[in-house]
DNA sequence: CGGAACATTGACCCATGTCAAGTGTCGTGG
DNA sequence: CCACGACACTTGACATGGGTCAATGTTCCG
């Protein structure tokens, strides 16, 4: 399977590291030779409404995805990070923001370019449909979390989905910097930066964590955070 | 295109009411002569884990597809009304449970029939991805709603969808049964029964709504739910 | 050094959850 | 036809988790 991810592998792994399969269909090498972009942070990557053009990889950095009420009250739906696809749906509108949440590097591959490869190569919609599938899976995930779990769980789910995107990449999944802001965590969790930070509190006081700099983490005890987390 | 919505449409109408181009690729004429099954209230179409084996269009009666928590929160991502597919997504084990809320029936369609269309057809995978990608927006739509709306917000745009699905099938967009129950709705929206019913209450004593059983519901002013409903 | 942006902490409040009755409504069996 | 139980829904009283508002820290950069 080609395709890494569509957006942030919120938490089901497995749904998201592919088997890695076979040669390129000529969609990596198109990304590979695609033209790089640079994005400021708080740049957008693109917006709600706009005319879809590209689809982008992220090579360095992290992207926030969120899409925003009348009155300001913002969801984001997953972070993309290194080696994430952004960018894919329907070939209309944009349905969603993306804005770097810091200075970021992404390739950029016409749209057009997906049905090419689509009428080229047969299985190559499939596999689009199943990367999809999987960013269903995991944004279902992610709905199972802000819809029922108390401010803690969701916090605790959150820093163990990095820590696993840590160890799935073969880095420490004790320790990882966290990109983006608590604005963007608590939009991500459906929590006040307040609450955030008042979690981020309590989770030191249990000594399951520790807060080098605001925006590193380091995990002191997974399997007792992974129980605050809750079922699954 | 043939594929008409994966699961409820929840609130992007657009997305969902595809354009229905085009003489059907076989998948269409497949399901209309797939095996028609009956499914009981409350029996499981089928459920989180299990090997996946069909995909099914619901042909009357009506399909809650859910997740739960280890301590048994369930978290209702959608409902799947006549015309809806469900069951699309990887083809390993389904992700999601996928249970009658009233006696249905659906037809069946063996997942590895989609591969072999796709190979048929180039287009059809594409046509896949397209489906799913409309499924993502409208499981994205509800996540802003859930993460972010307010109790009466939520129910608001409950009601707005369904008169919307109405509209959209010719219906009368002002009156339409609830096939699920009070928990269904409360686990869909994140609420509990107790707030579902005290808000369904409360629209009543606003005279937006009138409720001549607990689940017959007649919108008497749909212009104003709108704006109960908040942004968007 | 100064200021802006972000994060933390505290005090208070309220929307929604929890718990507990009470009220239909429906289907079954006497 | 009625009595009964099961179930779903409604309503009320109360509790509380997390939101709101406000003040204070911290970091970073010009």
């Amino acid at each position: 399977m080609l395709i890494q991810s569509i957006a942030t592998s919120y938490s089901r792994p497995s749904a998201l590291s592919p088997t890695r399969t076979t040669a390129a269909t000529g969609f990596e090498s198109s990304l590979a030779h695609a033209q790089l972009r640079r994005v400021e942070a708080k740049e957008f990557l693109f917006a709600e409404g706009d005319q879809v053009s590209c689809v982008y990889r992220i090579e360095t950095g992290a992207i926030a995805l969120y899409k925003v009420l009348a009155d300001g009250r913002r969801q984001v739906m997953g972070f993309a990070y290194p080696g994430d696809i952004v960018g894919l749906g329907l070939d209309e509108e944009c349905t969603i923001n993306a804005q770097a949440v810091k200075p970021t590097r992404v390739r950029c591959l016409p749209v057009s370019s997906l049905r090419e490869f689509a009428t080229r190569d047969p299985s190559f919609g499939f596999k689009l449909y199943e990367a999809m599938a999987r960013e269903l899976a995991a944004t279902r995930d992610l709905m199972l979390t802000t819809g029922q779990r108390s401010a803690m769980e969701r916090v605790a789910s959150f820093l163990l989905a990095l820590s696993r995107r840590n160890r799935r990449n073969g880095r420490d999944p004790a320790f990882f910097e966290l990109p983006m802001t608590r604005t963007d965590i608590g939009d991500f969790l459906g929590l006040t930066i307040e609450t955030v930070s008042r979690t981020f509190t309590k989770l030191k006081a249990m000594q399951l964590l520790k807060l080098p700099h605001s925006n590193e983490v380091k995990l002191l005890d997974i399997t007792e955070l992974a129980k605050m987390a809750g079922g699954e």
